[in-house]
DNA sequence: CTTTTTCTTGACCGATCGATCAAAAAAGTA
DNA sequence: TACTTTTTTGATCGATCGGTCAAGAAAAAG
């Protein structure tokens, strides 16, 4: 079997994702990864690959950490704007002091995505996600009477995965948090009966 | 006077702004810079100061040849909807092939707002400029009768400024086409009578 | 002319980059 | 025990980073 390893892969993969979602990859250094892990070089190299493979293992980490469960609640309501609104209303208000600022899937569309193809397609396949989350649940809101019958459900899914990321960037850009939850509540009061 | 100049201060400006623009902050070298400006890296540094110095030009010049020309044509129209449908549109579809994708300034929102200062100042300053311009061209439209007196206007800009840094990203992350279209005419009909 | 000032050129600085190598250490197998 | 396999450690690789220095070239001032 050979000597056994003897850092935890999940924690340091963990690290790794916080000082990728902090500073970006081009903005973090093989040393800034060995200091935040606690794990020397090598044995990044062995476990994860080199630093491509790490970033994008990262992001795969932070959509199951950070993505999935926002998509979990959403498939869970027929109440999207409550859920929508408990979910966001967090990430704005300084709750989430320990997670870096924005979101690290925007951060990997603006810097990475052109370069990258692999990087490309997670984003793209998680905003995707999310729009057919969304559509779906303002269906099933529909269905149960919480939604206006007039509102056309794919544009507004469309619209509101887009006001999504867009309050992610502003929101890592210093904006107003009250310009943000105004354009959170605008969106979501077009579903009102 | 000393020795004159041999170079154009605004072509070099311009080229260091795609270079920016193309490959962010920390993904552009000196040497990337002196091979796109054809200008040596002393001159450079006697022009504009160091590498900082440059971005935050770069990143006045983008706002001042792709920001304000939007920030204009808006200001002169009570027709909103189709003033931001033409100015937007052209850069989803391709035809503006010989700039880079996405938005320079949501890039420098995601990559630099966070470590400078004066990157945020410039970016959040560019995104409250655009939602006031938007909020006095749909009072506009509605003195003009364009516009639905039921809408709430100020979270209307609010939505929309916000959606249209999403579509940038969005753009940059690869996102379908169609998608954005369909949110970009999602918050535009909301202003329907 | 000479002097002064500015710009250009190219070499150069220490620091750091991502990545690799070799040897020691720890585990299982025989 | 000895052998094999894997991880850890720390040194090290060539390349490149942002930034600077010094000498030469060009323009105005004397």
């Amino acid at each position: 079997m050979g000597r056994a390893r003897e850092f935890d892969v999940d924690g340091a993969l963990d690290a790794a994702m916080r000082t990728f979602w902090e500073r970006g990859y081009d903005g973090t250094s093989l040393s800034d990864l060995t200091e935040a892990t606690g794990v020397g070089r090598q044995s990044l190299y062995l476990a994860f690959g080199d630093k491509q493979r790490l970033y994008l293992a990262a992001l795969d980490r932070y959509r199951e950490h950070f993505y999935l469960p926002l998509l979990e609640a959403l498939s869970g309501t027929v109440d999207v704007r409550a859920a929508l609104r408990a979910a966001i209303l967090p990430l704005l208000d300084g709750s989430c002091a320990d997670d870096p600022r924005g979101c690290f899937l925007v951060a990997a569309a603006a810097e990475r995505a052109g370069d990258d193809a692999e990087v490309r397609a997670r984003v793209t396949a998680a905003f995707a996600g999310l729009e057919t989350v969304l559509l779906e649940a303002a269906q099933r809101g529909r269905a149960a009477g919480l939604v206006a019958d007039t509102v056309d459900l794919p544009g507004w899914a469309a619209l509101t995965v887009t006001t999504i990321q867009g309050m992610r960037v502003m929101e890592a850009g210093g904006a107003d948090r009250s310009t943000l939850i105004r354009a959170l509540d605008t969106v979501l009061a077009m579903l009102h009966p």
